[in-house]
DNA sequence: TATTACATGTTATAATATAACATATCATAA
DNA sequence: TTATGATATGTTATATTATAACATGTAATA
């Protein structure tokens, strides 16, 4: 599998820019609106691209929203498991990285017998500055 | 808002027996095929029936698959917030409902000055029978 | 330099979901 | 009882999200 520091082509670089410029995720006729000038034309070339930076951990999907987003973290290894803190007025999100989430995942699972392997969770409310602004 | 001991319709009746006895979670076009015989022509009639079906508590989504699946809880009022455990060889899942699950995010969040509201969570791995037969 | 493994470009199409509008049903208040 | 309002239905069309298939390009390396 491709290491995460590994040299990217141009268009997954292109679009990894656009994704940690933006302030909210992206979905990815989004993204292809975005960097047409740039020479990518297809739904596709978007979709592998984004396929490969997901591989390699620089971003993440919001299987909720249909949308894709960079991580922020440095050497990221949550290429499956993703927790994030989704704001529903401004749709900022915070991505969690704990491993006390995937350790308590891990005890809830055994509790009904099920092996965990890994998670999506996806927490909606009121970041830091909307729910001051209420 | 309507309560979960509301009647349902044809449509609504027709599509919850469909996926109460379904072993996996079904997408909407799956449904759509199941119950053609019994009258229901286009995919709006599904997304509709299963609209109202989510609102009242008798079906959930799990986003990751653009699947819905039968609430097995008796009263459910889990319309907003869901847990499942999704087995990845044989598809079963298992809704998970346990007030810890919200009190443990409602944590998480504060620590990260975010005010909780409801969340989705699903996790992957082994069911039980899988897990045996590796 | 031949091979291998990826990545690209392109066209077409599949899969998932909603818009818009006319009509029907049904509870209930005037 | 009838009018009203709220909700559900049926239908056609279309929007949105994602992948298939195939020919070509590129770059590392055996």
């Amino acid at each position: 599998m491709a290491l995460a520091t590994e040299k990217l082509t141009n268009n997954q670089q292109t679009i990894l820019d656009l994704l940690e410029h933006s302030k909210e995720p992206l979905k990815a006729y989004a993204i292809l609106f975005n960097i047409q000038k740039k020479g990518i034309k297809s739904p596709l070339q978007v979709y592998r691209a984004l396929d490969k930076l997901i591989e390699i951990g620089k971003v993440h999907k919001i299987e909720s929203k249909n949308s894709f987003i960079a991580c922020k973290h440095k050497n990221c290894d949550s290429t499956t498991s993703t927790s994030f803190l989704i704001c529903e007025t401004c749709d900022q999100v915070t991505e969690l990285k704990k491993k006390n989430l995937s350790l308590y995942f891990t005890k809830q699972s055994d509790q009904a017998d099920f092996k965990y392997t890994k998670h999506n969770l996806e927490i909606y409310g009121a970041c830091k500055d909307c729910k001051i602004k209420h």
